[in-house]
DNA sequence: GCCCGTGTTAAGAATCCCGTAAGGTTCGAG
DNA sequence: CTCGAACCTTACGGGATTCTTAACACGGGC
């Protein structure tokens, strides 16, 4: 692990150039062109994330969406042009910070050490939907009745929804997030685990909404 | 309502300054020097508010997070420093943009308009039509009287409508895009659909318009 | 081995949603 | 004005989705 970078760049000369700046300060740089590979590598297993969002489309925030499903590595966007509404979209979806090309590698390691320095920008640790609060370091829940004690799964559930709090998530991104994959898990499972967590929860399980036909939605009001 | 805007600014000069370019421009101007007035504001009787972080401290933040607690007003900031990581801050808390100073007031208006051009805000996509918004991401939909919780197939009806917003949207396009295929819909079925959302939609029924021989209409005013 | 915590499966109940039928209403052409 | 076609509304039953409860399987610690 140590200082693996990952780089999703699909700009052949920058990729280089990047790759070779990065090692020369001290990075492990992976570096993967195609939007596709980036798709199933797990971010975990890296420090840092520098994404190019690699217009046009919305593939790059696509990719970022995904990984912050998963994770909270820190992400670090390359905006190609300089465009407010990129960055600021890019920014509302978990990015941590951004650079616009073009630039001098200089800046963007400059931001990257920034980036790591920084123990964790916006207090993220700790979610917050109405009175469940998350602590996900701690791996805490706190209620309006005081802490309780979740089941890894529970957790996970309840950590994604949480992260995506008045959003409604998909059953598939709950499954894939929370349960094991080795077991091709029947449908009915996730129910389970969502009964279980409504008991949990007691007063603030109106908080865990069904969206129907969808999934579950965590929202700040109860 | 029509274009006030809500002004938070402790720099009496600049405040004034604002004042009199935002009221050139055609807006309604209501500043607010001190951080505990702003306090007490309503943030929903304002289209827009434009938010001075007001170092030192978190006081701006803390103001910016209140705000959004209760409303989805967008609000724009205004930073002191160049410091990125406040203006990262400011936008995961929710921010819509934000402007460094200084600046030209010209700049300032530019943004201001630019946020409230956006149909769908930054981050989640939300279609605005009149007193109806369809929040896509969230999968919720909120009328002038409050939030309303509709059926997959009503969602989908309108929210194409919405997409479509004051264009006419043929009958088929609507089966098409909420009805399972499955079912050798009959014709009769998507007025019943139409019917059960007119029902939900309780005052602001009157902005989902017949097309007579055609289809259906979301439009804008009511 | 035994117990307990954890995750999964199964099955019935409860809930919700969707399509259809039937009768009434509105629209617009002639 | 008249009539047919298009549309609206209501009620109902089948079917799909979700909830809950009760077991079952597996593993680690004692």
């Amino acid at each position: 692990m140590s200082n693996r970078i990952l780089l999703v760049e699909d700009d052949v000369a920058l990729g280089q150039q990047l790759v070779q700046s990065l090692s020369q300060a001290g990075f492990d740089p992976h570096w993967v062109q195609d939007g596709d590979a980036a798709r199933g590598i797990d971010p975990d297993d890296y420090r840092i994330i520098v994404l190019d969002l690699m217009l046009p489309g919305t593939y790059g925030m696509d990719l970022l969406k995904r990984y912050r499903m998963k994770s909270e590595v820190p992400v670090l966007i390359l905006s190609a042009r300089d465009d407010t509404a990129d960055k600021i979209r890019g920014l509302k979806l978990g990015a941590d910070d951004y650079v616009t090309k073009p630039f001098f590698p200089e800046e963007l390691i400059a931001r990257i050490q920034a980036c790591l320095r920084r123990p964790n920008l916006v207090g993220n640790e700790r979610l917050v939907a109405g009175a469940i609060q998350v602590d996900l370091e701690r791996r805490e829940v706190t209620t309006s009745e005081g802490k309780l004690s979740l089941t890894p799964v529970e957790f996970e559930i309840l950590a994604l929804l949480a992260r995506r709090k008045g959003l409604a998530v998909t059953r598939d991104a709950l499954v894939d997030a929370a349960l094991d994959p080795s077991h091709d898990a029947s449908r009915r499972t996730l129910d389970v685990h969502i009964s279980r967590l409504r008991t949990k929860l007691g007063n603030d399980a109106a908080q865990l909404e069904t969206v129907w036909g969808i999934g579950y939605r965590l929202s700040e009001v109860s």
